[in-house]
DNA sequence: CTGTTAGCGCCTTCAG
DNA sequence: CTGAAGGCGCTAACAG
């Protein structure tokens, strides 16, 4: 193993070059004033000799990491991927880098990933998690300033929120009344694994009554967000209640399983089965039939909550909720 | 804005369980021999004031800061995105966290990424870019031990390697050679946006010439590698040369891309033009038609890139290629 | 404009 | 098994 190269450090800079540390600092970060000479010089030097700045070190005495991070559940979900895209590219241009933590829908390692975050490695935190409890989440984010969430929102105005106006609950009536306009009666809702899941059954019944749609409480089925956790519950939801004429998808993975689901069980869609999603990802618009769906702005989102981040990282600790508004994207999985 | 609470210091554990701090280090790092009865006490205490180590201060003196960087195009594109989890699982069972790099297939973006992450704040590096030409790449890992490439090999082994074991090369006659065999003769090419572009123009010309297809060297053009990107190239060829009856496509983004304008222009896949892409995402078996690909197991070679990262990172050098082979996954766009 | 002093929070080393 | 001394590389605060 060829010995490692020993760090070059400020004071190195300095002997070469000839000064102290402190102006070498200084020119470095481009703070307080240096002779035009000198900066050159040392920069010179910097460059010579191979510096980097150690951000170790600088951090110790700063006390600012220049990383921020994001935590989301499950990175290969598109709309999760644009929403860090969006972290990201504000980030960078601020010279913040990011810290991914994806806890890949387990709860555990949500609740481990919050807690090594406190060891101050980084200056703020961006946290997707909708399946956390409110007793798990706050402790954890109320002893830091700089927290956002993301599509959901913290009592006591503790984190800044982004998140779409109207939520699930509202996208469950919205694409009840869709489904029913055309005729269908007897709908399943296959909503994303959530800390809420009670309370999102209980709306889904009192959208069936108000509708006036049959109710069925066992068409009620959690489900991981991913495609294949979508295509297994909606199949054995389609196979044992042949009844069905409609589901309605937590979100764009779910409702493309269900999708495939109901192909496979000899079922067309959407004439036998209507099927909605949420999110509007790319693949929404791609599969055939295509798939009826919610538009957020994802990028713009995480953008957002980059912008809000910083907001409170520079001090203004100005309560914001931002709010995008959610379209139904009618295609041909529910016309 | 709310004081910040002063940071708890291992100083403070010790003032507090009435040791001193090397007592409580060592109990929080479990190293060396403590006595039963210190170990609870202090970790009691330390629980109980709320202490946590300061990642900082540990990488300060360590030089280790239990990170690992991933650098990658596009963390939007599945393929990019499921290599990622690879390596964060991979990095979370050793205790390590990811340091995400997204370079936005950003050329610029990249380099100064290469150059950040010298700051030693990172243990070790897996580098996806298909972009960066060697000259600038390898000057940039050489200084360290521990960088892994994925489907990129180093000159000298420098790094080791995780890739498809054929290449897009291969794969480009592999899909030739498919797409003549339904009778296609025409067939243009959008490979990626890479640094070797003009090496896979000749190879390219010297398919068709050897597999006796028509040569239009026009009918090679580069592409993003983005879904966006796909539709406008790939409209702009099936536009300007109605004549072509096939395209291959660089990856799937690219490929649906094409397929989207190719319906959009009013013509059939696959029989009027065949099209392929390359890396089996998700989306490929969804569309319709759906996608002729190639599949590559991304989750492992995410996987096992970290695995060989953290090999290097433990000091054995052993130079490792780690090879899969890639499978043409025949669908209805190029049957 | 430049240098000195001190210390960030922790771990390595060496003594008990 | 436990402690004291010292320093990792950098910058804040204060001198010149």
């Amino acid at each position: 193993m060829t010995p490692r190269r020993q760090r070059v450090t400020l004071t190195d800079v300095a002997r070469e070059a000839g000064g102290s540390p402190m102006t070498v600092s200084r020119v470095i970060n481009d703070t307080g004033r240096i002779s035009a000479t000198t900066r050159v010089h040392v920069r010179a030097i910097a460059a010579q000799i191979g510096y980097r700045p150690s951000r170790a070190a600088r951090a110790l005495v700063t006390k600012r990491t220049m990383m921020v991070g994001a935590i989301v559940p499950d990175i290969t979900n598109p709309y999760f991927a644009t929403i860090v895209q969006g972290i990201e590219d504000q980030a960078w241009e601020r010279g913040y880098s990011v810290w991914l933590a994806n806890t890949n829908e387990t709860l555990s390692r949500e609740e481990a990933v919050l807690s090594q975050i406190e060891e101050s490695s980084v200056d703020g935190r961006i946290v997707c998690s909708y399946r956390l409890p409110d007793e798990v989440l706050l402790p954890l984010i109320e002893k830091h300033e700089a927290v956002v969430l993301i599509n959901r929102s913290a009592p006591g105005h503790l984190a800044n929120t982004v998140r779409s106006r109207n939520g699930y609950l509202y996208r469950l009536r919205v694409a009840a009344e869709h489904v029913l306009r055309s005729g269908k009666r007897r709908f399943g809702y296959i909503p994303l694994r959530h800390s809420a899941f009670q309370a999102g059954r209980d709306h889904y019944l009192r959208v069936l009554s108000e509708l006036g749609a049959e109710e069925h409480p066992e068409w009620c089925v959690e489900c991981a967000p991913t495609w294949q956790a979508g295509y297994t519950t909606g199949y054995a939801l389609l196979d044992t209640s042949p009844a069905g004429d409609a589901i309605i998808g937590g979100n764009d993975l779910i409702a493309l399983g269900i999708l495939r689901a109901a192909q496979d069980l000899g079922r067309r869609v959407p004439d036998d089965v209507a099927i909605t999603g949420s999110d509007d990802i790319l693949l929404a618009a791609q599969v055939k039939p295509s798939l009826t769906s919610f538009r957020v702005p994802t990028y713009a989102m995480g953008s957002m909550a980059a912008q809000l981040l910083f907001r409170r990282m520079a001090g203004d600790m100005t309560y914001i909720e931002h709010l995008y508004d959610e379209e139904l994207i009618v295609r041909e999985s529910a016309p």
